[in-house]
DNA sequence: TATGAATGAGGCTTCATTCAT
DNA sequence: TATGAATGAAGCCTCATTCAT
């Protein structure tokens, strides 16, 4: 059924993304990378021209998983503040089970090692998020301010959100931490 | 009159901050750091054993700096609420004003390549930020709830404010992002 | 015909040796050896990771040479003192065919650089001349003493000796040395 | 009564000797030899031009040192054997009171990083030993073959005495090691 | 005499990338 | 597609030596 070429190319993706978030992306060789996936050097390069296309293409990728995952049952909640809970929940449940996406993302964000293009094209993805904002300022729940304040002011408490979240001890705990956390951003954005 | 030493050791941190904000630790060679600073190459080992120890010394300089300009005028404040406020301001403007220690403490915190004593160490410096969470809930205007997720979020969403403040075009728009973000916050932290 | 990757190690190793013997190991930098040998710095850490693992081999190599060359015909010969004048004989054609290993074994051995790991590995091959000393002193042609001092003086004459053989003018008077050389052992090992 | 002044020049020889026989020439850098002598970098280099020229002043100091003890009594000895066996026991007894100037002669011999000349200069100081090598050919006692062979012979064969004797674990051993060995070298020796 | 900050050439090694097979 | 030997530019760091004080 596989795709045995495929597998390769995901197998170095796959490898790649942990050895990222252990090492950085400075302390990772390529030549590691093809060893841990079990490829010869030569392959990773016909996959991916240079180490910095790997790195874009994880990104990219990661960026649009977490997009999907945040965006997932938002179309049943009715509210505003109920589908932005919803995302926030999403997103938390995300980042708590994929440590190491969120690790690979914040060290790609603050890396100038890296490509702008793919930066800022990922940001697209969350266009969804302004959109809610805005609707919610119209329909008077949300501030009525710069909706790209709004957002930034949400992304990043989120970010420091799903932090917290990832260390709690057992899953209730956890489960409060969002819930707290997720009041605390609606407080902040309710009119 | 200034000791001339001194003097070199100072030229390599101030070159280096530089450097590694525009380009990166790993694309910031050491030589590079040297001649820009206008020393030699083992002047440059001759202050700091290695290039790490070199970035570490970076990293506690401004996290002394950036602790000592958040707390400036925090004792004329009377509220908790004031000072959280005062807090915010100090920190906006020290962050507008050092563009180039902000990124470098963002690329510090997500770079592997780089020890943690430094950056444990770094956060025992804003206890004081605990401390004043928790005479707000003693008092009942701030949120009963852990006051180490409040820090953590408010530190989060300071940080969103302040790229947010950075990329303002003109003072008045920054002043107003400033207040709007100040009340985003406290709104999320008040009982 | 030649394993081409096999070829690059050896120009390496021969090439080491030479420079090695004339410069010392640490007159002697690892670009030079990749230089005269004729392939890439690279090249030369890909088959050895480590200066140290290239002087390392080089020894190990000249040490079996050497124990080979020695027991070369010692099966033919039927008397102790036979067999160890036709050890002492191959010995000294050893040493003056190859006077760049001597060189090299005794710069290694007087080196606090290098790992005693092979250092130590390099005796075992030389328990055969053991062996030898204490069949003699079984058969009573030899002096009844600790086989291990006798092997002890023995070795360190034979290396007197080497040197000596090898600064004759003429093979005749190379012949004479040795012939003295090998005299002047055996009177002091004979019961 | 002491001049300070040659005291640290003493201080940096004494230093030198330690750390070049416990880490090698090359793998002792002159900081750390007046690191460890109490003195500045700076001073080093007032006393000893490089660092070769202090190698060579400590091979010279040693060279000395060892021929004077070899010498000791010996004209107390009446017959060329008896004094051979002195200087035997001479040797031996200053090779195990100081091991450290034996190891440094060692990989001194064998580095081709210093220069001749004063290798060349301190065989010298031994001619003495082919004096009594060639009373005792005149007098029928020693074989009658070239002198210089035969204080070769024995000059190698006593170096790996003074080895097996410094590795004695007990002085009574040592002392019965010193006998066998000094008789090795008269039965290789007389006539 | 003595100091130690300063120098800079040079050493070892790494690693992204290529290319013949 | 896939391999892995080969490349060589470039990086970090060492260390003998100098010189102003």
């Amino acid at each position: 059924m596989r795709d045995p070429a495929t597998d390769k190319q995901e197998a170095i993706l796959r490898t790649a993304l942990t050895l990222f978030t252990e090492r950085g992306f400075f302390g990772t060789p390529t030549s590691l990378i093809s060893k841990e996936a079990g490829v010869a050097t030569g392959t990773l390069f016909f996959y991916f021209r240079t180490k910095e296309e790997l790195i874009d293409t994880l990104y990219r990728r990661i960026k649009e998983d977490a997009a999907a995952a945040m965006c997932r049952g938002i179309e049943k909640e009715k509210s505003v503040k109920a589908k932005l809970y919803r995302i926030g929940l999403n997103a938390v449940a995300w980042g708590t089970e994929h440590p190491e996406k969120i690790k690979f993302m914040e060290q790609f964000a603050h890396s100038q090692f890296v490509s702008t293009t793919a930066q800022e094209e990922g940001m697209s993805r969350f266009l969804f998020l302004m959109d809610l904002i805005r609707e919610g300022i119209l329909q008077g729940t949300v501030k009525d301010l710069d909706p790209e304040l709004l957002v930034s002011l949400m992304a990043s408490s989120m970010s420091g959100l799903i932090a917290k979240a990832s260390s709690a001890a057992t899953p209730s705990e956890r489960e409060m931490i969002v819930a707290q956390g997720l009041d605390f951003i609606w407080d902040g954005l309710k009119a």
